[in-house]
RNA sequence: GGAUGGGUGGCCGAGUGGUUUAAGGCGCCGCACUUGAAAUGCGGUGGGCUAAAAGGCCCCGCGGGUUCAAAUCCUGCCCCAUCCGCCA
């Protein structure tokens, strides 16, 4: 959410900001005139309802003192219709207000480049060789299919398709990528682990950004008010919803592991090949919560603790800084990590790491004492995936094929797998 | 899922319709006394909205309702505890 205030005392920077996002602005000026109107509802109900107060006690005393109220009295159901009247009026503005106002995305960071596509995403650096190989590299769902790592026909026989079955070496690898990437950002970066509820409510939906305008892209339930998480994002993210955090124990760091849901409704046939796109995926996530002058610097060093895992695992990428039209809503910077996956012959998009400044903490009422001011300020809260795992296992077995028809596997893997490399022995 | 008892400020806890602007205590902060500390005394000590300010309004788990007036009465929901049932 953005506040009220900032968008009253600077509606031109939130104008600003919307137009890099490639909407036209005009939410901001509804905001302003709906905001203006329930102002002046406001103080009249206030100025109603002080005046209700004071005569109360003023027919309080009176009664004390054995006096006749009656005609107060009916002059004071007038008064009290008046306020009733005022009050359902009021409450209409004020949702209509908070409507329009949940749903305007964050304010952009100034450093984010203009653009209206992926295309115009920022690339800022690469790392790892684009491999070569003495024979055509298989795409992924080939080499699964040999190695039997995977079962597509009988995933979607009981769940139905983009719902994975992983047989065999692919069952293992993917528990061994979870334990190994909570264990690495535990161990490495000192992120505390935590194990969260697959589903979420409404409230912690609507507090990271996912609801109003997102419910299509998650699956509910018929007979409970609940939501498959998306991401872990959502349930981690709103750890501390109501709380007062303390200033000395931030930056708090969180790593956990989820499946995540989406119905991806529209996205059919476009890139859904094999693990390109599916309904239930594995991912770890990194979550943190900072003080506001540290979420910035604490981005980078997220985006770098996803980039080591890419690095570990020895595959191709690259970090492109998001531009204003690609950016996700409640985010005010944020950065894709992108792996080669020679078999496809694209990029994959494995992380996304977001800066969400205020935007969640004031939807979630996360806060924290600053001990300069004194005063209770919001937290930023920060999210990236470390990473998430369909596409970084079709990248790692297209990028670390072998001629035989085996899959290496890079050594962080090993104790975890038990063998070098994936055959179909 | 059923039954019972609960939910009041940082914490404990009083309060069953109108001097409650939420008693009292603990904790915390400041000051005084003191060589220092303890003890003691005095004062202060939640959040939000609105307003240029003074001020005003709202918040006793959450939402509705009754009333001139609600922490208090009614109602729906949530959470906690205990017991029962069911269950990995």
């Amino acid at each position: 959410m953005i506040d009220l205030k900032y968008l009253r005392d600077h509606p031109e920077v939130v104008r600003l900001s919307m137009r890099k996002r490639k909407h036209s602005g005009d939410e901001v000026d509804a905001v302003l005139s709906l905001d203006e109107e329930w102002r002046r509802l406001f103080t009249r109900q206030n100025n109603l309802r002080s005046e209700q107060k004071k005569r109360s006690e003023e027919i309080a005393t009176r009664k004390r003192n054995k006096e006749d109220v009656t005609a107060e009295i009916v002059e004071m159901k007038e008064l009290a219709q008046q306020v009733r009247e005022l009050e359902v009026t009021l409450k209409e503005k004020e949702e209509a207000l908070q409507g329009l106002l949940a749903k305007l995305p964050n304010l952009l960071h100034s450093s984010v480049p203009e653009g209206s596509d992926d295309s115009a995403n920022l690339c800022l650096r690469s790392w790892g060789e684009i491999p070569s190989f003495s024979f055509t590299p298989l795409p992924h769902w080939e080499l699964a299919s040999r190695l039997k790592l995977f079962d597509l026909e009988r995933g979607s026989k009981v769940a139905g398709s983009g719902f994975i079955l992983y047989t065999g070496w692919g069952a293992k690898l993917e528990r061994a990528l979870i334990n190994w990437m909570l264990d690495f950002h535990g161990r490495k970066h000192g992120y505390q682990e935590v194990f969260p509820p697959f589903v979420v409510n409404r409230e912690t939906a609507f507090g990271t950004g996912k609801l109003p305008d997102f419910e299509g892209q998650m699956y509910t339930f018929t007979n409970a008010d609940l939501f498959l998480n998306p991401t872990a994002e959502v349930p981690v993210t709103a750890l501390f919803a109501g709380e007062t955090l303390k200033a000395e124990e931030l930056p708090l760091s969180y790593v956990a592991y989820t499946a995540c849901f989406r119905r991806e409704a529209g996205a059919a046939g476009k890139d859904t090949r094999g693990l390109l796109r599916v309904h239930q995926f594995d991912k770890v996530e990194l979550v943190k919560f900072t003080r506001p002058e540290q979420s910035f610097a604490e981005l980078e060093t997220l985006v770098r603790d996803a980039e080591e895992i890419i690095q570990a695992l020895e595959l191709p990428y690259q970090v492109v800084e998001l531009c204003g039209g690609d950016i996700g809503f409640g985010a005010a910077k944020a950065y894709d990590i992108n792996v080669w996956a020679p078999g496809a012959g694209k990029w994959l998009e494995v992380s996304s790491c977001s800066n969400c400044t205020d935007f969640q903490a004031r939807r979630l009422n996360t806060r924290f004492r600053n001990p300069e001011s004194g005063k209770l300020e919001f937290v930023h809260t920060l999210n990236g995936s470390g990473v998430a795992l369909p596409r970084t296992v079709a990248a790692l077995l297209e990028n670390h094929q072998q001629a035989d028809g085996s899959v290496r596997l890079p050594p962080v893997l090993v104790p975890y797998m038990g063998v070098e490399r994936i055959t179909s022995a």
